[in-house]
DNA sequence: CTAACTGCAAACATTTTGCACAACT
DNA sequence: AGTTGTGCAAAATGTTTGCAGTTAG
């Protein structure tokens, strides 16, 4: 919706079509960010909205926009993959960490600030170069942490 | 093998039986330390010793193993959960980084110092208690790194 | 017009489940 | 004896693939 011009270009100068079905599926990301959807939730939002899609279509497209640069595939061990649009994927990709809240299963997204330091510390020792990171941290939610405190007897 | 009587324990004390099954999928999660088995190398290697155990089983076992904090399940975004050992499982939970090399596609473990700071940064931010993370750094092991640079005239 | 893309159904791979039998306590 | 665990086969789940028809360039 937003930079659908430069959706357009990422497409076509790697070599792949600009489809309908293939916006339609990326405006369902834009307008949803930044949440994570499933392959299916993204199905039914397009057959809700009485678009005709194939579900392998929408598994394909994600494959090639994953391939891309223009989502992320992540996984929060629920058993199925989600996909969260890229910020900002003609420049540099800024992943996030994930917050997954393990009272509501909400999941929060944070900056990936300090993660510099332990790059340069496994560098060092392992000489190990990164290029990229998946960070999920499991907790409990400003909320889920008080609702235990008090259920608990703030113990 | 080693440790075999507070693995027994664990899971007395958790209310499951000690059996035969779950000592030999413990005692080839000690043999492989530390590596990363999925349920079907576990069934391979326990049917190649001659021992007559179901897939189901193994799969069952590694269930409770990481619901007592036995195991811990990991996922290399290959399509199956892999599975391993915690180390000093009956002190505290220590889990581990990992290093997954793009290249050649070996997954090193790293302890995870630093991440105390980060996880103080996102309760101060996100007031988001921390209990447990699960981070992958991918990137290029010192090998890969090293062979990339003779290929690419060390660019 | 040709190559790339789509939709459907069938195939796949991993994991889970129902059930009869066996093993613990 | 009664609960808990096991093995098999079948089911379930998420994802991929083959193919005939459609669309994009």
């Amino acid at each position: 919706m937003k930079n659908n011009s430069s959706f357009k270009n990422k497409l076509e100068e790697s070599g792949h079509s600009f489809t309908s079905q293939r916006a339609e599926v990326y405006s369902i990301l834009c307008e949803n960010a930044p949440a994570h959807l499933t392959a299916e939730e993204i199905f039914i939002k397009l057959t809700q909205r009485h678009l005709k899609i194939g579900l392998s279509t929408v598994y394909r497209t994600l494959g090639i926009f994953t391939n891309i640069g223009i989502t992320d595939k992540v996984d929060f061990d629920d058993g199925m993959s989600r996909y969260e649009l890229v910020e900002n994927f003609d420049g540099k990709n800024h992943r996030h960490h994930h917050l997954i809240c393990l009272g509501c299963g909400r999941v929060e997204d944070a900056l990936d600030d300090l993660m510099e330091d332990l790059e340069n510390d496994v560098l060092e020792k392992f000489s190990f170069n990164i290029i990229d990171h998946s960070v999920k941290l499991y907790g409990y939610c400003a909320e889920c942490s008080m609702k235990n405190k008090i259920e608990t007897g703030s113990k």
